[in-house]
Order: C-alpha cells, then structure tokens, then sequence
RNA sequence: CGGGAUGUAGCGUAGUCCGGUCAUCGCGCCUGGUUUGGGACCAGGAGGUCGCAAGUUCGAAUCUUGCCAUCCCGACCA
C-alpha cells in the first residue's frame, strides 16, 4: 500500500478531506473557500440530480429559472430573513474595471458604483417571492410548484470540500399554496422524497423531525429536516423543507383572490438539498481504503480489467468481456473495461477501491480457460471466481444486494451509537467518549437548548417524528418533559 | 476578525537555529525495454523566480523588515 489514505481511526477529517481528493471527486479551487467539483464527482452529483428532479416532477413540480444577483432591497422586507442571511453574503458595488493609472492591472471603476447594490444570492425566497406576486391573482393560479438547480453563495469562514464552501450547487424548491393545510402537507411531502431519496438511493439512513425554533431557518414558521449520521458518531443535516406560512406572502404583498371572493395572502414552502450530499456520501459509508459509493448513485458500477501475459491473450479476454458489457448495458448497467496497459492489475485493483466502484471483474488466462471470472465487491472486498453462465444476472443481483448492504450496514452503525441518556453528567461523559446520537429530554425553552449547545457542542438536531410520548425530565433543568429530542454534535 | 503554524518541482519533503559546491530525497511525469492473478523493475531524461518585495552582506532558501497566501483552533453555517 504505498499510496495508503490516512485512516479514519487516526484522524477522521483528515481522512475525509485526503479521499476527496484522492478519489477524484473535488479539490480546492485558486478562489478561497470554492471548489472545483472534478468529473468523477460531478457524474455522481449528476446522478444525484437525476434522481431527485424525477421525484419532483413526480410530485408535480416544474423547474425555472431566477437570477443570481438580488437588490439589496429585497432581503430587507423580510425581517427575521435578513436577520438570518444579511450577514454573510457577496455583494456587488461596481460593474466596471478599468486599468490602473500605474500600469499595475486592473482596478474598480470608481465612477462606476451600482445605484443599488447587488447581493449574490444566498438562497433565492426574496426574489422567486417578488416574481410569484406577478404570477399569482386568483386561487386557480394555485399552487404553484415550482424548483430551481443553481448555486447559491454564503460567505463562510472555515470552509470545508463539499460540506461547507463559499459557492455551493443546490436545488430549491419554491411553492405556493392557498391554504396553510396544503402548504404544510407540501413541506411533510418534499421531507419524504429527501428521506427515500437518502435512504433508497444514497443508502444513508437518515431521522425525520422538526427543528427546534432556534434552528429553524430565517424567515420560516417550521422547518423540517432529516439527519444523517456519519461515521465518526457526528450528525449531518442531510436536506431541509420549511413552511413559511405567509411571511414571504406578505413581505412581498403576494394575494390571491379565494372561490368566495375574499383577498387572501398565499401559504409558501421552500426546500432545499445541496452538494453537501456528496460528503454525506462520503463520510456515511467510505473506509480506509477508499470511497463505497452505493451502486446506485456509482458513476461506474462494474469495473472490468483484463490480466494477461500476451496481446493474443488480450484479445481473447476483450472477446470475452464485450459480451458481458453488452449484457450488462442491456440491464442499464454501466461498465468499463480497463485495458490500458499503463498499471497493473494490482494497481488497477486498488485504484478502483479507493473510487469505490461497487462490482470488480477481473479475467485471465485462468478463467478464459475455465470459463470464470472472478468477482469482487467494493463493500464487503469478498472475491469469488464464478462461471461465465448466468453472469450479467448475477451481478444485477449483487448490485442490488450491495446497495442494501450499504444501508443495513449504516443503519446498523447508527443503532448502535444512538444513546438513551437521562441524566447531564452521563451525557457529557457519553458526547466525550461515544459520540453519536444522544435521545433526551429537554424542557422545551430555547435558554436550555442554548446552554447545552455552550457547554457540550451538542446541539438539538431535530424533534423526531415519531419520538413516542413519554414522561420524564430535562436533563439540563430537572423541568418535565414529554417526548425525547435528538441531540449530537453536528458538522 | 482573535490565537497558533506553515510557504522549497505537479504532490509530499530535507536543508533555515550556525549565510559559502545545498537546491535533497520519494512519488508522479517523459523515452526505451522487461513485466502483468493485489499499488512491478531496470536504464536514461525533463521539470525549481526556494510565496512576493525591499534590505544587510563579497555572497541569502538560510539573517532583518514589510506584504501575500494557506492550514489548524475559536465566533458563523446547507
């Protein structure tokens, strides 16, 4: 193993941002804090987006377009909005360069200052809200369902490959409704399609919940969220959905006229899923040796390479393989044959596991002659020399057993490292030495929430859906409470 | 922005205290050959304003000053 990653034992985040890169998914760009998403992490990004925008037009959602840049007067008309994003945003003062007087480059023209500054969206309510009040008169204008892929840029201060960076791709659906029963049903509705997709596709099993006021997002009245847990026991907000009842409505005065004539203001929802997705990917299943990627959202899902002593050899193992890739491409499967001869097989072998292809043939004169190949999977690393006969179902069969596998094996991991802890010290001691989920009662005020975040770092991650009714008392102030709360410390 | 550290080839590094054949080594890259069932080997080769700018000196990667950048720890966050 000479090229061997650092392991996660040794030092997690090194390892995360060492298999990022190594595995070819992103780097860091010349731009601080943004990064260049390379082609192999943006086929699962793509992969990712394919997914997610089937659900949507499934749940009856178009996509559109809006502008990058809003007024500075816009984030203003909603108070807690600004409140949450005025701070940390890009904005645009000049429009024009002109060469420096001294020969030095190019400066900012200062005779060319905007009227109106313009902000770099950080999220795009304000403007898709000021759009929507020329789209909306009557309740037959309702709802409207609509979602946008872009980029949005917040200015973080420590940023992180794909977890947190200055410019990030998402996607944010914006919708409107007539009635606050529907408006709410479409937050619940968007959080499942972000949980299947999750757990169908990215085989991360993930809790659904309500966040708590103090985490809500700026500007919305209730804000939904799944968490996923990553391998290190942290929790990763893995998708959002909020209501926002009228507040955007009435900050850009959006009105529709009901069936019974009355003037009502519309009832709203924006979620969102980013390229953070990609690290979740990343941290919930990869090992020491490299990235797992379930099959499902895996670029390549059958790596082929020949090892052979003689060009005539080659030939006759490519013969080979072109029938099992066409078989496979049949099934919709993707495959590639790696015949350069630039490494070895055993360089091929590792190169494949640290980019976490999910199924590894490898043929040679061995097989040719007994009609094999031998079978590897990235998951479990188990290989096996199976008859040529039957193979492109066999695999078709493996593939969907790995992305279960994938799954079981992280709901398993979480299970085991989500706590029940009833008492502050036992917690503390649980945060320091565990990790993981922590189930636990909380008073319900915001003042407690806040000191357990100063004191442990761990902070509320969401009131699960179906955390049973139960009697008991908030670990912090002794006050009664009467359902548990998810708290972890969180990336 | 506060605290700490680091900038030497595409990447990772030695040298910096003590100025003088010191620009080192590994990976990668190029050429040719032998190899190929778990990260091959041999031979040859290309590649560096030592972060930038001043200064001290006969002489600076090394000393001084000032910039710039990056990383780690905080505050902020999808």
């Amino acid at each position: 193993m000479a090229n061997a990653i650092p392991s996660r034992s040794e030092n997690y985040s090194e390892w995360y941002n060492e298999l990022v890169k190594r595995a070819d998914l992103a780097e860091n760009s010349a731009v601080r804090g943004c990064m260049v998403i390379k082609p192999y992490g943006f086929s699962i990004w793509e992969k990712m987006q394919r997914a997610l925008d089937d659900m949507f037009k499934e749940t009856g959602h178009m996509n559109a377009y809006f502008p990058l840049f809003i007024p500075k007067s816009f984030l203003s008309k909603e108070a807690s909005h600004v409140e949450g994003f005025a701070k940390e945003c890009a904005v645009v003062t000049h429009y024009r360069l002109k060469n420096a007087p001294d020969g030095s480059g190019v400066i900012v023209d200062p005779d060319a200052k905007l009227e109106e500054e313009l902000i770099v969206r950080p999220t795009s309510e304000t403007v898709i809200w000021s759009t929507y009040k020329n789209w909306i008169q009557s309740y037959r204008d309702l709802p409207l369902l609509i979602n946008q892929w872009a980029n949005v840029v917040r200015w973080e201060m420590r940023t992180r490959l794909f977890l947190r960076t200055t410019e990030f791709l998402w996607q944010e659906g914006h919708t409107a409704h007539s009635t606050s029963d529907e408006a709410m049903a479409e937050t619940r509705q968007m959080l499942e399609v972000y949980a299947r997709f999750a757990e169908e596709w990215a085989a991360i099993p993930v809790i659904k919940g309500y966040k708590t006021a103090n985490e809500r997002f700026a500007g919305a009245e209730e804000t939904l969220c799944i968490e996923a847990m990553m391998q290190d026991g942290k929790a990763l907000q893995a998708g959002t959905s909020h209501y926002l009842g009228q507040n955007f409505a009435k900050a850009f005065d959006v009105k529709f006229q009901s069936k019974a004539g009355t003037l009502e203001y519309v009832w709203g929802t924006s979620w969102g899923v980013s390229t953070r997705l990609m690290g979740a990917l990343v941290m919930a299943h990869s090992d020491d040796s490299g990235l797992v990627l379930p099959p499902k959202l895996a670029p390549i899902q059958v790596v082929i390479v020949p090892i052979y002593r003689s060009e005539e050899q080659l030939a006759q193992i490519t013969e080979k393989v072109k029938e099992i890739s066409a078989g496979l491409r049949k099934k919709g499967i993707s495959v590639k044959f790696d015949d350069s001869d630039a490494n070895k097989p055993g360089w091929k072998f590792a190169e494949y596991e640290l980019r976490g292809v999910p199924v590894r043939l490898a043929m040679g004169a061995r097989d040719l002659e007994n009609g094999t190949v031998e079978v590897a999977r990235r998951d479990t690393k188990e290989k096996m020399t199976v008859q040529l006969e039957g193979i492109v179902d066999r695999i078709e069969t493996l593939l969907e057993e790995i992305q279960q596998n994938i799954y079981d094996k992280a709901l398993a991991f979480r299970t085991a490292n989500t706590h029940y802890v009833d008492d502050y010290a036992e917690f503390k001691q649980v945060l320091d030495e565990k990790g993981g989920f922590i189930l636990a009662h909380w008073d319900g005020t915001p003042e407690t929430e806040e000191r357990i975040k100063e004191e442990t770092k761990a902070t509320i991650r969401c009131i699960p859906y179906n955390a049973p009714e139960e009697e008991g008392k908030c670990i912090l102030t002794g006050r009664p409470s009467s359902r548990r709360v998810l708290f972890a410390r969180a990336y």
